[in-house]
RNA sequence: GCGAUCGUAGUUCAGUUGGUUAGAACGCCGGCUUGUGAUGCCGGAGGUCGCGGGUUCGAGUCCCGUCGAUCGCCCCA
């Protein structure tokens, strides 16, 4: 190669082979079952103007605050590649008039880009598969979602991987529980790792599920969201938890999962690897194969009227990763031109086959003498091989029905 | 943003305490063998050793910087 090519952005991936088929096997899964759970498709443009998600997902987030690709426009306008799905979703809904079709099942799939620190399972433009359920508040909707999720992850083979959940309370929870652990962590702050002491300030949920032995000491007698719920949200999450059952549906409570991004309230929830599984091992640091929860206070932020909504994300990468190297499929038929005066016939021959819905390969370069090796290499269910005009030889599956195509 | 390891043909890797024209396997191209054939043999193309500087008579090998990858932290899907 060339010294002066230029080389691939830091943090993006050039996906071919076994991997390529891997990621396209997640897709076409997701979008088989998202069929069976009645989500339609819709596709969002890759870039909203910046305040789409500053305000959605929160200024003092990392994602918002520290990890956006913003940019100026020529006209001068603040643009941003987006770093989710969910926020240019709710802008789509509330800007096309989707509340007619409330309560909105919708999927979609695509790229994504946070700037971040690239590594195993973590890229600079990444790709999710993504489920949202918009203008639904009743707790069957984060069951229907998260059954549709259990169902995807099975079907995908994948398993070792277990449904971590919680709730947050609504706003009025989150907020006094919010305080209650900035009171109760306040006391040994200077006790606290470097890490959680400016969390404190930021997300002070976030050092629950703090790494940190020095923080970890802390955790048992911090208080718990339980203390705080409402009736109404208990209530609810009670009927998040027997819907699953009733769906089977299986789940861990996790009493210290919580979300990064300030737009969530009640369901929380996430997919992760089991301790010491082969999934953990695929995945390494990244723990989190799809994760998701209820954002009722999203619309507002954006000026749109309250709507209750759920939804999930997740990394197609990652999944692609647990389902492990694929092959492409093997070709019904390699046609093989042994004889390139044959190669007139060899090629009308190709394409009645392909017309006919066999998949269709052919060898017509190099050395004429190793072009049948190569084709067996292949591993086609038949070969059909052009020698002269008084030997076409068809061997292997079907062969009568090839014949009669090809006569 | 912080710390650690690494960077040699298309790919996976060798390359001694610094010492002639940098090697192997697989893959690719060609020839022979095989002729119902997937084997075997011979030959060929392909690398300014990530990039830039420095030390030295001499650097793939040592030093510095830079870019990238990997593994943690952080964050998240």
């Amino acid at each position: 190669m060339a010294n002066n090519t230029p080389k691939a952005i830091r943090g993006t991936q050039d996906i071919f082979g076994p991997d390529a088929e891997a990621f396209s096997h997640v897709v076409e899964t997701f979008e088989r079952v998202r069929k069976l759970y009645r989500f339609r498709r819709a596709e969002m443009p890759v870039f909203e103007k910046t305040e789409v998600f500053a305000r959605a997902i929160g200024e003092t987030t990392d994602v918002v605050s520290k990890e956006m690709y913003s940019f100026e426009d020529r006209g001068g306008e603040s643009l941003t590649l987006r770093p989710e799905f969910t926020a240019g979703i709710a802008r789509a809904y509330l800007t096309n008039g989707w509340q007619q079709h409330a309560p909105l099942k919708l999927a979609t799939h695509g790229p994504l880009f946070r700037y971040e620190r690239p590594q195993k399972g973590r890229y600079r433009q990444f790709h999710q598969i993504d489920a949202e359920i918009i203008g639904a508040g009743e707790p069957q909707a984060d069951v229907e979602l998260l059954a549709m999720a259990d169902q995807l992850l099975r079907e995908l083979g994948i398993s070792g991987v277990t449904l971590q959940l919680n709730t947050l309370g609504d706003g009025e929870t989150r907020g006094a529980w919010r305080a209650a652990l900035i009171e109760y962590f306040s006391k040994v702050r200077g006790d606290l790792s470097e890490d959680s002491q400016e969390r404190l300030e930021k997300n002070p949920l976030r050092i629950l599920d703090s790494k940190d032995r020095r923080d970890k000491a802390f955790l048992a007698d911090a208080p718990r969201i339980d203390e705080f719920l409402s009736d109404e949200a208990g209530i609810f999450f009670e009927d998040v938890k027997s819907g699953l059952k009733a769906a089977g549906v299986e789940f861990k409570r996790a009493e210290s999962l919580v979300r990064g991004l300030d737009y969530y309230r009640h369901t929380a929830f996430e997919f992760i690897p089991d301790e010491g599984s082969a999934a953990a091992d695929a995945l390494g640091a990244q723990s989190t194969v799809l994760g998701g929860g209820r954002y009722d206070g999203l619309m507002e932020s954006l000026g749109g009227p309250a709507t209750p909504a759920v939804g999930w994300a997740a990394g197609i990468e990652r999944l692609a990763m647990l389902v492990g190297e694929r092959e492409a499929d093997r070709p019904d038929i390699v046609v093989v031109v042994e004889n390139d005066a044959m190669l007139g016939e060899a090629t009308k021959a190709l394409s009645k086959l392909r017309a006919e819905g066999f998949s269709a390969d052919m060898i017509a370069t190099g050395s004429e003498r190793k072009r049948f090796t190569k084709a067996q290499k292949m591993d086609a269910r038949s070969i059909v091989s052009f020698v002269s005009s008084e030997s076409v030889k068809i061997q292997g599956e079907r062969q009568s029905e090839i014949e009669s195509v090809l006569a």
